[in-house]
DNA sequence: CTGATTGCAAAGAATTTGCACTGCT
DNA sequence: AGCAGTGCAAATTCTTTGCAATCAG
């Protein structure tokens, strides 16, 4: 129930910055912050309507919207596991990469210096100023890849 | 309307595969051999159809699912720059990144021996069984980037 | 010949929009 | 009080599916 310590107070931080702050908007940004898991719009409707039961699809869709163009979270497509969902999570301080795996299903996440200094060598080599990044990779994961062997699949 | 030269010859790597070519079949991958620019489904199908003007939206879908499979395409989403449609392309040899300019909409590629050691990386460190990776990063491409700071956006 | 592939039409999933009403600051 | 934000319902966009007809090997 408690927001995970390292992070930071969205709500207070986006009134600071002007941004309007409804029990709607509390509702999804708390979501956001307190599950764990990368939420779709849909599992984030569900959870904001404990919170809030009147909240609409339209007014999800809009706060992640916002929430986006603010800045603070970032949409993921997790390889398409399950159909076409986007999936959000609050930015980090560090980006990380997610792993998904075909076979369980399940996302791993990974974060390496390698990553920085890549993002690093794209700014300066390519001029481009890098506003967000999405790493994804698909395959198996250990366990999983034990089981391809072991069936022979591979 | 002559395939790049560094691209094989897919109609007949497939064909050697025991994957059965259609007509239709071969217009897909014709088109989405020969066009330099990512395509989504749409554009796919207005292509194909100069080769086989019957050809239908459906088709179109499991000819993209059936080289997904079989691996001999990628999939993008070149940061939902227009919309939520997936972009198609031959997978080369050496993987690229995409970098998508929020501003003008331009896609540049780039590719790095940086990301070869990050993906060794992350096969060694996590244990994982890479099949497929997407890295895609959002900005201002070089030229926006310089009207950016003129106009004081950034 | 025969199972894989296709076109068609309809359904489905995810997201967006227009508009009158509500409520944050 | 004023205007940004909301709920509702309908629309849009992209993709998938069921089924009878067709065709590649």
């Amino acid at each position: 129930m408690s927001p995970s310590l390292e992070r930071r107070d969205l709500v207070h931080e986006l009134r600071a910055k002007g941004i309007r702050i409804t029990p709607q908007r509390r509702a999804v940004i708390e979501v956001i912050q307190e599950v764990r898991e990368h939420l779709d719009a849909g599992s984030l409707l569900e959870l904001a309507r404990k919170r809030h039961p009147r909240i609409d699809r339209a007014t999800i869709y809009r706060t992640i919207d916002l929430l986006k163009k603010l800045r603070v979270v970032d949409e993921l497509d997790l390889m398409h596991l399950e159909g076409e969902k986007h999936f959000y999570e609050v930015k980090t301080v560090r980006e990380h990469i997610h792993l998904a795996c075909f076979r369980c299903g399940r996302i791993e996440e990974f974060s390496s210096s390698l990553f920085e200094q890549l993002k690093s060598e794209i700014s300066r080599e390519a001029g481009f100023h890098i506003r967000v990044t999405r790493l994804e990779v698909g395959g198996s994961c250990q366990a999983c890849a034990e089981k391809d062997v072991q069936e022979g699949n591979r």
